[in-house]
DNA sequence: GATCCGTGGGG
DNA sequence: TCCCCAAGGAT
């Protein structure tokens, strides 16, 4: 059953980027890279990733927003400051060579299990299983498991080890995310092709469409939010970067805050950047409204043009505000919601601009 | 153990 | 349009 999977690994795996890759630090890049975040999204992130940090030493020196301008636009972005974090954690306690027991490396920020048994197996051909999506739904289908996967994790981290093959961890690892990923897919899954049809339970039962159980589900909540895009005299927005912790923790954004009840949009951005800056505005004509869904909400964000009054900015909020022209804004890493709100003040502006000459 | 944490693509 | 889900981890 092994030889049968590596045996197909070796004729129809993917050819990606990071395989045949002996270096542990693009390994890890790519492992948490590719943590809940399909291939194709993430091989352009991948290659620009070592133009900007070539080496394990040079991400530990730079700066925190540096990381997440280059990690911007792939989301879950702890995993990006984790790296980061994880790196400097690495040059200072191990002399910046990658650690190489799964008690180290599990001690990592933002490695778990799964990737720590990717990174092991993929540089070090060590045999730690994992147990990711894919995985997951290999397991489920050939057990034909009868309840939702995240409901018998203890049960497949038992299959996962057992199947492991112990004399190839590295090929078999990436084999079985391989079959998970172009022929036992979550739709549609493609049994003859697979070389474990024979084993398969679900196959054999019929249940291979309706296999694995899903997951409960909660409807999204919806918010909505007044966003404020306060221009200052000289012709500069004021914009904010988030708090460390939460949601798009460490990146700008511009400022503004959740419509309370029977509140008015002007009126809850004037109440919001007062109490988050401090400061009093104007607001004036609506510029934009976004829609965008987050994992475990939905929010519409309604984007007004304010004018600053007067007042003293202060981060009371925030880690930190500043002032800057549109042409100023790339350089710093937004959120994809917001950068429909920079394309539109670029639309706007343009016409302006060149009518005032 | 349940929740929080992004974004893009497919059906 | 809407729902699903993708190489999970931290709290």
């Amino acid at each position: 059953m092994r030889r049968s999977l590596l045996t197909w690994y070796q004729h129809q795996g993917r050819d990606l980027p990071w395989r045949g890759e002996s270096d542990p630090y693009k390994i890890w890049v790519s492992e948490i890279m590719l943590q809940q975040t399909q291939v194709k999204t993430v091989i352009p992130y991948y290659q620009r990733w070592f133009k900007k940090f070539p080496t394990l030493e040079e991400l530990a020196r730079a700066d925190q927003q540096e990381v997440l301008k280059v990690w911007e636009g792939l989301g879950y972005y702890a995993r990006g400051r984790n790296l980061h974090k994880a790196a400097q954690k690495i040059v200072k306690d191990y002399g910046g060579i990658f650690p190489q027991t799964l008690e180290q490396v599990l001690k990592l920020p933002g490695i778990g299990r799964t990737t720590a048994g990717g990174i092991l197996s993929a540089a070090f051909n060590q045999p730690v299983s994992i147990l990711d999506g894919n995985v997951k739904r290999v397991l489920a289908r050939l057990t034909a498991l009868l309840v939702p996967p995240n409901q018998a994790l203890s049960q497949l981290w038992q299959w996962s080890d057992q199947l492991l093959d112990s004399e190839h961890p590295q090929d078999f690892n990436q084999a079985i995310m391989d079959l998970g990923a172009t022929l036992c897919t979550p739709k549609n899954p493609a049994c003859l092709l697979c070389p474990w049809q024979k084993h398969c339970q679900s196959y054999l039962e019929g249940l291979q469409n309706q296999l694995p159980m899903r997951e409960m589900t909660s409807p999204l909540p919806h918010k909505n939010i007044g966003v404020a895009v306060i221009w200052n005299e000289q012709g500069r927005i004021l914009i904010d970067r988030r708090l460390e912790g939460g949601l798009l923790g460490g990146l700008w954004e511009f400022p503004g805050g959740k419509l309370e009840a029977g509140e008015s949009y002007e009126d809850c951005i004037r109440r919001e950047i007062q109490e988050e800056l401090g400061i009093e505005v104007e607001v004036g004509d609506r510029l934009i409204t976004v829609n965008h869904a987050y994992s475990h909400f939905r929010i519409t964000l309604n984007v007004y043009h304010c004018r600053y009054l007067g007042g003293e900015p202060q981060a009371i909020e925030c880690q930190e505000i500043r002032w800057v022209t549109l042409d100023e804004i790339d350089q710093f890493p937004f959120p994809k919601a917001n950068s429909q709100i920079i394309a539109a003040l670029r639309d706007q502006n343009y016409p302006r601009a060149s009518n005032q000459g």
